[in-house]
DNA sequence: TATTATACACACATATATGTGTTATTATTT
DNA sequence: AAATAATAACACATATATGTGTGTATAATA
């Protein structure tokens, strides 16, 4: 993801993560545990240097028990 | 995305979109020329056959000038 | 200082999403 | 039946997400 023209909405979308990881006092480990990513996605897709898919929001949304939508419940303005 | 674990979903993430679309009278063309996508790719998108990522959904949210997370926004059991 | 936990930063191979083009199918309308 | 519109189904090249491994950086703690 080089220069991408929505690379500020994958910025916010991996801070909004990285907040409800944190909320629920979760380890970029204990997510990747738990929702089978790899550790290093996790941390690619949190600091937003990555396009990550629907297959990987839906585990690491049930890995947080909470609905996919979530991941996406954030102010963005583009 | 061939037999993938989570293919139920795509289908059900592709099912959703494709009302959403309807919904508005739309085109799968319309929408493509809206989002800026091929329309072949909102096509395998709408069948569930890939496994599309963030900058796609917002691309598609935006040109049916919804929020991203809408279009997570369906019943799905797994 | 040393240890531990957490997150970041690389490299690399593989799978697959994207983008483009073309052709086929299906449904609707004339 | 023929024409048109909409969708599906191919093939192909390129970009990139994923998965894996290894090493580094930082902060907190003993």
């Amino acid at each position: 993801m080089i220069n991408n023209k929505n690379e500020f909405y994958l910025k916010a979308f991996g801070k909004h993560l990285r907040k409800l990881r944190e909320d629920r006092l979760l380890s970029q480990e204990n997510l990747a545990n738990d929702s089978d990513i790899p550790i290093n996605q996790i941390g690619r897709i949190e600091r937003g240097e990555i396009n990550t898919t629907v297959n990987t929001i839906y585990s690491i949304s049930k890995a947080l028990r909470i609905e996919p939508k979530e991941l996406f419940d954030f102010k963005f303005k583009g």
